[in-house]
DNA sequence: TTGAAAGCGCTACCAA
DNA sequence: TTGGTAGCGCTTTCAA
């Protein structure tokens, strides 16, 4: 199983060339006339000769990787969460390599121990159960950016949405829509999700509404949540009118649970969902969802990783994009095209 | 930004001790005195040194880390997929890292380089584009386990169900729950879903039943596909009265658009999905499916891969395990508990 | 139980 | 345009 481990000296040896020359045309210098470099490329494919990269980096002090720490992977958002991370990452000539933490404190730890082993070279945080006095502290040491979902930290950098005003405008349209009785389903594991919480809050409030805290459920962004606290809505003296779900996924089991109940959605009750994900589409009728730009989130993220990485100095920003909010049949009557 | 760098001799320095016995204590080596012990550990921890393991991977010429690679991290099947491999390589003391190709050749070709330079000692295969050829490449001279999704090969090991039985067994339990026009959405892209689509026709074959080729339709594995494909089965003279899918989700848009054309599932249409993934619960009703061990698929997988990094000699193995068919509401009427 | 030192594969400096 | 070589941080053998 074992390759044959090759190394620059076998190359160089049968090239009749220096181990430097070899690592230089390994690395496109210019400095090689062009008869010696295609002699040793020959070689080089001759013998399948692939450089040991720990070597090199070892050498150089610098891995061009960069590692993704996030809960979860099959999160919906994170398709185009990578997919902005990892185009801005190309762009740099940086690799990005991910794993999931599945809120484990131990492997959280250990994909911790990646950065600080110098197995990459900087860290992007989507969610963590890290404290935010221990993300401070690896800020200040290592090349550190929060994404999407963040805590309140001094020494690391943020790039997300104002997920409080996200909050506040998908309640607002709901009031302005004629609603008076608004649910919200959302979850305290999360900060995003408290701080959406204090948009409802403040958009009840700013429209005269009193709060009512039985109409305020905690849950965990999954498709069961949605079920069930939708079914512990229902059970409620003075029904809500309108639900406001912390993802989409959770929409659709709330969706589910109403029509499960012979609730017809919207025209007995509205129900908005978040991230406009492919589960939105996934529900008759479609949610209603306030959308992240969440490739360009992600983008923005790897740059501001990048600039840190190359800079001695700190230099820490916030970076908030703007969301948006899509109107779909679980709010509107929509003419369905077939 | 950069941290302060610290070596295993500034340690050895600090304790007065030689960097031979700082690697030893890091090493947990039982050679040493148990004073000197906690002495190093002491400045360890009040100089907040980590070893840089791009030098130690190097000089032992292993990194105890493997890849995964696959098209996509967020398909459903994933999670318990990477929380079998994970867990049997944690057991194991390796960590496993991934990074998705998105099916793009560059992208493959950039994760495969981190195998042949030395980054990781294994290789997992989930899917890819790369042609049995190049995969027998691969694995005559590296570490490398196909699993779940997987190519004919010679010279790599194969951890997988028996999907064309999958597909037998899926297509003979509606034949006997009574149906004669039974219609597949599958995929062309992929090796698993040609020989579901194998396992179809050899149970309509057996069941004398004669193959229609305007039932067969080919997606891409999303929602999609699934409401599109099965509108166009609808516009069929003669009809289904069963729809099988190559996965939950596709079976969640057949279902959808089923009852967008106002058609009763199961009672009108039966459908059937695959994976037994979470999707499969958000639908009304939710889909009768074809389960694969996920968890054991992963962790099987490991188990095949750290025996071939261990081994000098060649040792390709095929292991298949068991499937099972979960009756839900999609094909049966079922009563459902609120 | 400890230390000295060779060397893993590579890059990059200096000299030619 | 090329080669010689020091040294990146670590482990491990050998000797003490």
């Amino acid at each position: 199983m074992e390759s044959k481990n090759l190394t620059i000296q076998d190359v160089a040896k049968r090239a009749n060339v220096s181990v430097a020359t070899v690592s230089r045309v390994i690395n496109n210098s210019s400095l090689v006339r062009e008869a010696t470099r295609s002699k040793v490329l020959e070689v080089i494919e001759t013998l399948g000769y692939s450089p040991n990269f720990l070597g090199r980096d070892l050498r150089r002090d610098q891995t061009m990787r960069i590692l993704l720490l996030t809960p979860s992977l099959i999160w919906p958002i994170m398709l185009d969460l990578f997919r902005g991370i990892d185009d801005a990452a190309q762009r740099h000539g940086y690799s990005v390599i991910a794993a999931p933490t599945t809120n484990s404190k131990k492997k959280e730890q250990e994909l911790i121990a990646m950065l600080k082993n110098r197995f990459v070279d900087g860290l992007i945080v989507i969610g963590s159960t890290l404290s935010p006095q221990e993300l401070d502290d690896l800020g200040k040491q290592y090349s550190l950016v929060q994404c999407s979902e963040w805590k309140e930290t001094k020494y690391t950098s943020i790039v997300s949405i104002d997920d409080k005003k996200a909050g506040y405008d998908a309640i607002s349209y709901l009031i302005k829509s004629g609603h008076k009785r608004i649910a919200m389903i959302g979850s305290k594991n999360s900060g995003s999700a408290l701080l959406r919480l204090q948009g409802y809050q403040e958009a009840i409030a700013k429209a005269g509404l009193k709060f009512d805290e039985s109409l305020v459920k905690f849950g965990d962004f999954t498709y069961e949540d949605g079920l069930c606290l939708t079914k512990d809505l229902l059970k409620l003296e003075d029904k809500p009118t309108a639900i406001f779900c912390i993802n989409d996924v959770v929409a659709v089991g709330c969706v589910n649970a109403l029509k499960k109940n012979g609730i017809r959605v919207p025209d007995e009750v509205a129900v908005v969902g978040f991230d406009d994900t492919k589960e939105a589409l996934m529900s008759i009728p479609e949610i209603t969802t306030i959308a992240q730009p969440k490739y360009e989130l992600g983008y923005r993220t790897f740059e501001l990783l990048i600039n840190q990485m190359n800079q001695e100095g700190s230099n820490y920003q916030n970076i908030t994009l703007e969301h948006n909010l899509i109107l779909r049949g679980s709010t509107v009557n929509i003419d369905i095209k077939e």
